[in-house]
DNA sequence: CGAATGATCCGA
DNA sequence: CGGATCATTCGA
């Protein structure tokens, strides 16, 4: 589950949904091109964050993988709010904007130890591999881009972007 | 479908 | 510098 603490409230949502993208040979990954400064939390010690702002309005939340020089995220696409939400907040982080929005990351949060930050990420109850769908990855350039089903998301969860 | 909306990156 | 691109979302 990923947790926030913020001064004040402690928000809490268990991921049901994410994609893995890795750097060298997927031309899908933000890697792909090299290290650059946005980049750069994706080339460095796993278990940390790695935040990049899109289409001029969103943001969207990684978990570094790889470390030791290579370059893999797994991105955050979909979460059910456990604790932390009020009333007024939807029920369901369905999409990597809306999770993000969700929690108030910004690009400040790239780069944080999602073991010892503010931002984390802990263990909660194991998901059947029964109700694990495996599929291609959401949103990606059709043209020249291999695409590799490396999006994985909990079967019926509200908080999938697609089913 | 297409607009919104701005950081980022590449090529010149 | 300019402009193409973009791991999105929402509304017609």
């Amino acid at each position: 589950m990923l947790v926030f603490e913020a001064p004040g409230s402690t928000k809490s949502a268990r991921i049901v949904e994410v994609e893995a993208y890795l750097g060298g040979r997927d031309p899908a990954s933000h890697a792909y091109r090299g290290l650059t400064p946005r980049t750069a939390p994706m080339f460095g010690p796993p278990g940390r964050s790695y935040v990049y702002f899109v289409y001029g309005m969103y943001h969207c939340l990684n978990v570094v993988t790889e470390g030791d020089g290579l370059a893999g995220a797994v991105l955050l696409r979909g979460a059910e709010p456990l604790a932390g939400f009020d009333e007024g907040e939807p029920r369901a982080l369905a999409g990597p904007g809306k999770l993000a929005r969700a929690f108030g990351l910004t690009t400040k949060h790239t780069n944080l130890d999602l073991v010892h930050s503010a931002l984390s990420i802990r263990d909660a109850p194991p998901i059947p591999p029964s109700r694990v769908v495996r599929s291609a990855r959401i949103g990606l350039n059709e043209h020249a881009t291999t695409n590799k089903p490396w999006r994985l998301c909990v079967r019926g969860s509200s908080g999938v972007s697609r089913p």
